[in-house]
RNA sequence: UCCUCCUUAGCUCAGUCGGUUAGAGCGUCGGACUGUUAAUCCGCAGGUCCUAGGUUCAAGUCCUAGAGGGGGAGCCA
């Protein structure tokens, strides 16, 4: 057997491949099957004047995702994806399908993760998921390469951490107990052990979340490292993200492709230093009183404005010229039906526009009255990054709003925490910073979040036995592929999904 | 929890001011076509208009409540 990717491999050779077909065409006498395999997507042909009766008439019994298994020639053709054709000289169905509900047709979002075990099936999903694992997989390779230990949080734990977050409750052999929210504090005590770690495992939020960057189940790669403070920390998070993104474009250009993603951005940030700003200056550039590249956020705003402003009216004389033509009456009906498409997809664009349109001015507004000593919104965030063409991560944060476990800087006013806000509106994608490592003091912040003491016992260990300064930073897998893949919504970049309202299948 | 929009055929949607037997495209199925790329063309079948109640001579359309879903806020990765 061979796979679909190693085609290329046996040109001009009889193989024999198994797979699902995803699409038929037929005319008199040639049946073209779209074959995939998991590995790839190759065009298979039978041709009546070539195979014999019986196998042609097999051939046309396939439906949209019956398995198959097919001998025949591989033939190089630059017109097919992939490169390479089958022209099938045996054929055989494994498993049959009958009224397979995911057609190539649109879809709603309801209906496809209602069918989320089927959707994976789809070309757009496969890209995700290739691109996902390849992610993954050099996540692993930067940090095993970088001398990091893989050390694992636990999954139940008994206290609500930092106690900010819903947690999920279950029941632990008679005990209350939480599925955990990070592995962070249990990183700090193998980063005492081990000197570099890093956990990489699930992570629960019971938020009743609902926007397009909040999931209940995620992963989250958590590194902590002894004897760094938070430049180091910085330092190792921008080798990192340049590392994994380079990584994925080196070995995704297929998936890429298949989905239709600009990589020009990605491609920029690989060989260019992150912007580093402390909150304070972030708040400057944000309410518009420091200019970047001689621009402040309210004219670069403005500017995108009446550029999206254009595009309406340039979508909407495309529109009345498609209407027209099809009122003319010339047309054929397949034509006409093309056009239709196009108008419902331009007028789709429209509505898009138009709500971005109506996004600027609010976020303007808000950017405008934001008030010092508060955290970012999902669209300050938006607004600073659209200022930069790389991540922009955000160091020293007004400690109030920062976790009771981050260290201050020598004024006090400041923790030594950094946020990474991903380009193209993507938000945050690593938040992280340098830990406390005063017991005292730590003691006080305990007291201060209202947090019950007896839970930190051990935490709190890891000071009185050798503490040392030390860093780390948690990066959200999921938003991490959401960006890269330019996707519209986290709920693509996981196989199974578990949000507010989704627990099948 | 709050704000906002949506729910009509298997799927995506149209349905004007409340008015006859609720439409289209796609998909399925049947047929035509020897190189198709979401192929194309012809034809058949396919309906609890989300649910309950109300207004009305008359409700897919108006009102009230509920359910489900989308987008956002908060929270954050």
């Amino acid at each position: 057997m061979v796979e679909i990717k190693d085609f290329h491999k046996h040109t001009g050779e009889r193989v024999s491949t198994q797979g699902w077909v995803m699409n038929t065409r037929s005319s008199k006498g040639l049946e073209f099957i779209i074959l995939r395999d998991g590995s790839g997507f190759a065009q298979c042909v039978a041709d009546a004047a070539v195979v014999s009766a019986e196998v042609f008439e097999i051939a046309k019994q396939f439906t949209q995702e019956c398995s198959v298994r097919l001998t025949g020639k591989i033939v190089a053709d630059e017109k097919q994806i992939g490169g390479y054709e089958l022209h099938i000289e045996q054929a055989e169905i494994i498993g049959t399908s009958e009224n397979y509900p995911i057609s190539n047709k649109e879809h709603g979002v309801e209906f496809l993760m209602d069918n989320r075990h089927l959707w994976l099936r789809s070309k757009r999903q496969w890209a995700i998921m290739k691109i996902r694992n390849r992610i993954i997989f050099a996540i692993h390779t930067f940090f095993q390469n970088e001398g990091f230990v893989q050390a694992d949080a636990p999954i139940f734990t008994g206290n609500a951490a930092e106690g900010t977050t819903t947690l999920f409750n279950v029941e632990y052999y008679g005990e209350d107990a939480y599925l955990s929210q990070s592995g962070q504090l249990y990183g700090e005590a193998m980063a005492m052990a081990l000197g570099k770690i890093y956990t990489f495992g699930p992570t629960f939020r019971a938020e009743k979340s609902k926007t397009r960057r909040h999931l209940s189940e995620f992963w989250m790669i958590e590194p902590e490292m002894a004897f760094y403070n938070n430049e180091m920390n910085m330092d190792l998070i921008e080798k990192f993200l340049q590392f994994v993104v380079s990584d994925v474009l080196t070995h995704c250009k297929f998936e890429f492709e298949a989905l239709e993603r600009n990589t020009t951005v990605l491609e920029t940030l690989i060989h260019k230093p992150f912007k580093r700003l402390p909150y304070t200056q972030a708040v400057r550039i944000l309410k518009g009183e420091e200019q970047v590249n001689g621009k402040t956020t309210i004219e670069t705003l403005e500017s995108d404005l009446s550029l999206i402003e254009t595009e309406i009216s340039e979508k909407r004389t495309e529109i009345s010229e498609k209407e027209k033509a099809i009122a003319d009456g010339t047309l054929k009906k397949g034509q006409i039906n093309f056009m239709q498409n196009k108008i419902d997809m331009l007028k789709n664009d429209i509505k898009e526009l138009e709500a971005q349109a109506e996004n600027i001015p609010q976020w303007l507004k808000s950017a405008k009255e934001f008030e010092y000593g508060s955290d970012f919104g999902g669209s300050d965030e938006t607004v600073l990054t659209r200022m930069f063409d790389v991540p922009v991560m955000v160091f020293n944060w007004p400690h109030e709003i920062k976790a009771f476990y981050m260290k201050r800087d020598e004024t006090g006013q400041f923790a030594k925490g950094v946020d990474v806000l991903a380009p193209e509106g993507y938000g945050e994608i690593v938040g992280g910073g340098e830990r406390e490592t005063d017991l005292n003091y730590l003691i006080g912040k305990i007291d201060e979040h209202k947090l019950p003491m007896e839970a930190f016992e051990w935490y709190l260990d890891l000071r009185k036995y050798g503490s040392v300064p030390h860093s780390g930073f948690g990066l959200g897998l999921e938003r991490m592929v959401s960006w890269l893949c330019k996707l519209k919504h986290i709920r693509e970049t996981i196989p199974f999904p578990r949000m507010y309202g989704r627990l099948n299948p």
